[in-house]
DNA sequence: CTTGAATGATACCATTAAGGTATCATTTGT
DNA sequence: ACAAATGATACCTTAATGGTATCATTCAAG
């Protein structure tokens, strides 16, 4: 199981590693390079970045992309809802329809128990706090 | 995101259902019809909890499945195992292979505190408990 | 004023896992 | 003998994930 899929990784990634140069511009082409991620995977994911306010993109010759937010206001959960989708640990299996007995279903009640445990600490946690424990330069980034 | 897949799910609403009679002996047709799950699903999901040691069978004619174990002994975290696999939030998605930063990467740090967190609820959490909430008899197991 | 390096937008593709079905053999109560 | 059950296992279908490709546009630099 993962928490995070490919794209969140690959984010948050990206924005630590971009996030130790704030003011720069940075391409898909470099980052490909320091992180060794898929390039054209990559900049579906900062399109969805840009779009989503994270970054600002630079057209052009010399272009990239630069931190348009303070990692402090970058949480992990926001980025999870952007490349996954609502975060839930619960979606009823009842063949896809909510079965009747959603309310008193006592194991449902478990596991939202633990979900809103782990969403608790998903909302609290941005890119700043990531960012104070990878310490400092661009190197591999994480 | 589901913590849980079909089968476990299944297993579980199963076994509630096969609880509420313990000694009972009880076919994958009382099953299906009770709630209402797949036949053909459920022969899997039962021949493995037999395999596991959660069942008994009884063969042939007038045959089915019996509890072989008292519900505080089954665990949904040995559940999971059993259906799922490995319970883990943070399986390494850096191109499948363990990327070389495992041991400081703070995002998967962070990953597995919340893991771990809900490990500990996952593997006390027993059948028993979730009979406790769920009362009396048979009737739509959950 | 052309060239090349970059993004914007989007369509496409391949693999895998999950969920589910089907089949044939065997067992056993009636 | 028959029907109702499991044992074992192979097969199928679909959707999501991860990733690629393409064409148009922008723009700095020579």
């Amino acid at each position: 199981m993962n928490l995070l899929n490919r794209s969140t990784d690959y984010a948050v990634r990206s924005l630590i590693f971009m996030a130790n140069d704030p003011d720069q511009v940075t391409s898909t082409a470099e980052v490909e390079k320091a992180l060794m991620l898929p390039r054209p995977f990559l900049r579906r994911i900062f399109q969805a970045l840009e779009k989503a306010g994270y970054l600002t993109s630079i057209k052009g010759h010399r272009g990239g992309f630069a931190m348009a937010r303070r990692p402090d206001e970058i949480r992990l959960f926001d980025l999870m809802v952007l490349f996954q989708g609502e975060v839930s640990f619960g979606d009823c299996l009842f063949r896809k329809k909510i079965c009747s007995c959603v309310k008193t279903c006592p194991l449902r009640r478990e596991i939202k128990r633990m979900e809103s445990g782990v969403l608790v600490r998903l909302k609290k946690l941005t890119l700043q706090n990531l960012l104070r424990d990878s310490a400092g330069k661009r190197g591999t980034g994480a």
